[in-house]
DNA sequence: GATCCAAGTCAACAGTCGTTGACTTTTATG
DNA sequence: CATAAAAGTCAACGACTGTTGACTTGGATC
């Protein structure tokens, strides 16, 4: 019936539209500025039954945080490859919708609250610094570290405090300064 | 008398305690997470005398911000003296502790409030960006915001995220790394 | 058809929040 | 001393929060 077909096609749980909502509402504001209403509302559901599918906000919002950075676990890239990656990553939309679905809002977003730093940092340290370290000879950490605070930062002017230098317009300027800044990290700049 | 000497060495009034006590409160935790009860106890009012004071929670951030921002406007210095400035301010204190009043701090802590950001992004171009910019010859705003960007991330990953790869023990890499990026952004360093 | 488990609802609790009206205390002024 | 404004307190309101126990519904299994 139409219904097995709804089953099929969009095999959408209530869990998991409660998620995607939970993305989204976290992408746009901060963890304590979205209410667990917010969400069930937004879902078409009861309050309580997103508290009781995730077991606390905590959990559901953890859980949220894992599946923004469930990213491509492409194992081990050459350093410069990674370093294209991520500026591709960097670069890609300038996306300052507010409704959009976006890991580095929810990043900004939520770097008030303890409990989801200590996520951010072990993923960070897992899926950004690690690998990049690994492909450096020396001081691996200390410049991985400053790849990921040169990325992080331009995200944030240019998505969060929007500042027209870091936009579109100058995309091209843009990318040549960032290649040259992270090839100079990674070592394969004279020094 | 001792009311007198006191009234004339600290003459801090009411608001101004209570101000000083918000600064703190804004740097340690988001705008949502600081109550006017935390800051009413900590300068040992009652709450609704913080709240009359400055008319609403929001002025009151407000008047925080504006006074957190009142840096030193000295002004035109060269691009290579500000940078040095910006490097040492990037690179002061480890600063993970949580009490001290950090303006950085209050602006991460912010950047989910709209009307912080607008304070924050007027704050940014007149006091980093454009000084910067004005040093420098070609695509002087582009490059300008590429320090922004560079020493932002790096203190917030230091000091938010609290990276250990960013931590007073790798000072002396890191230095050389910042300078030498920063000179880089200027188009100091050949291209 | 009876049974059982999951899916989902409903109302309410306990706590916090910013805010406000009415009150008391202190300080300065005439 | 009287008086009036400023400084500050007290209790409470209404709205909101995450959370929980008790309930109903629906679909699958035996």
């Amino acid at each position: 019936m139409a219904r097995a077909e709804l089953k099929a096609s969009d095999k959408l749980t209530t869990r998991d539209r409660i998620l995607e909502s939970a993305q989204r509402c976290f992408s746009s504001a901060s963890y304590e500025q979205v209410g667990l209403r917010n969400i069930a509302e937004d879902v078409g559901v009861d309050v309580a039954y997103v508290h009781r599918t995730f077991g606390s906000k905590e959990k559901l919002f953890t859980e949220v945080l894992r599946l923004s950075f469930a990213l491509d676990r492409t194992a081990q890239a050459s350093a410069s490859d990674l370093v294209t990656k991520f500026t591709k990553d960097v670069f890609r939309p300038a996306n300052t919708n507010n409704d959009s679905i976006d890991p580095l809002r929810i990043v900004v977003h939520s770097l008030s609250s303890a409990t989801a730093l200590s996520v951010q940092r072990q993923f960070i340290l897992e899926e950004v610094i690690g690998p990049l370290a690994g492909q450096i000879d020396t001081d691996g950490e200390v410049r991985a570290s400053m790849i990921a605070a040169l990325l992080l930062g331009i995200r944030i002017l240019r998505d969060v405090i929007e500042l027209e230098a870091l936009g579109c317009a100058h995309h091209n300027t843009l990318e040549a300064l960032t290649t040259r800044m992270l090839e100079f990290c990674l070592g394969a700049v004279s020094e």
